[in-house]
DNA sequence: GCGTCCAGGTCTACC
DNA sequence: GGTAGACCTGGACGC
């Protein structure tokens, strides 16, 4: 079966698709040479391969075999909101506009940053790439997926839920995931968003000031202030710049002729973007991305 | 193959 | 509020 969804002038499937190594790790598989996204997606107690690909500003989405019109509404609104689609780019692209070194991001539609179907996912894998290599955080990824991810007609496995990730005794965590410290963290997690003590979906649509859900998101045992900076800008809001070990070395390479620049000066340098700041630091430090494939990461 | 060192971000205890 | 040390894993390196 097929979906079409028109995507706004402004869009690259690309630049969104690559925008963060979120599409290299499961449920997202990338196929950067023929340019296709797939991505398991889960329903109730059933979930559905999507093959997602885009021509002449229209999202085409290939799910095979039989899906019922309410698998195919979630599977679209989904889309939409991993592709970031009713996202409105329009003041960010004015504002980067007048700078010669950014006018890029609005030519090659970049800005788009990719996010999962559930803030839930994308907090349980940010913790996941909390002080450790990029191959343990697809480790722990791969290992959560596949040892409780619900399976889809062609055997590709969906993210867990936090009910299913609730289940689990910490063991698991430790010894299966290998995520190490983190297992209290993860496991702590699950429950309370499992039993409704914590509504992470909530962040989407908070009218709390950003300051404010900064401090909430980082009441979750193991996110920081990289991780809540992180999610923040999964959720639509791009004051904090996230820095990491990764944006620092980058941010030297880039500005300050190889050499260490402290926080205050990568804060200076991307201040006259305002609230815009996180996004246009993050265009910067992907800009050679297309040039240089997902190899780069 | 084994042991050691290091990088990575957050938490906790302490000042 | 700031800081030091612990947490844990995988990779690099030397033997």
């Amino acid at each position: 079966m097929e979906i079409l969804i028109p995507t706004p002038k402004d869009f690259s499937f690309k630049r969104t698709a690559i925008s963060h190594g979120w599409s290299e790790l499961p449920p997202f598989e990338i196929d950067s040479k023929n340019w296709t996204l797939t991505r398991v997606i889960a329903l109730d107690d059933r979930a559905f391969t999507a093959t997602i690909t885009h021509t002449r500003r229209t999202v085409k989405i290939n799910v095979p075999g039989k899906a019922s019109r309410r698998a195919l509404e979630k599977i679209e609104r989904d889309t939409r909101h991993m592709l970031r689609l009713d996202d409105d780019m329009g003041e960010f692209y004015r504002l980067i506009s007048n700078d010669a070194d950014f006018q890029w991001v609005e030519t090659e539609g970049a800005g788009r940053l990719l996010r999962s179907p559930t803030v839930f996912e994308d907090l349980v894998k940010t913790i996941c790439t909390t002080n450790c290599s990029w191959s343990l955080t697809d480790k722990m990824a791969r290992s959560l997926v596949g040892a409780l991810g619900r399976e889809s007609n062609d055997r590709r496995r969906a993210f867990p839920t936090a009910e299913d990730m609730a289940s689990q005794p910490e063991k698991f965590y430790r010894d299966e995931v290998r995520s190490g410290y983190r297992a209290p963290y993860l496991k702590e997690l699950a429950e309370r968003v499992a039993s409704g003590e914590l509504d992470v979906e909530s962040w989407l649509t908070s009218d709390k000031s950003t300051s404010e859900l900064k401090r909430e998101m980082k009441r979750v045992k193991g996110v920081g202030d990289y991780a809540a900076e992180n999610l923040l800008k999964l959720v639509g809001r791009y004051e904090g710049l996230a820095l990491d070990s990764w944006v620092r070395a980058k941010f030297a390479r880039l500005h300050n002729g190889g050499r260490a620049a402290k926080d205050k000066k990568i804060e200076q340098y991307y201040s006259r973007f305002g609230h815009w700041r996180g996004l246009a630091l993050w265009c910067d430090m992907t800009r050679d991305w297309m040039k240089d494939g997902l190899s780069s990461f």
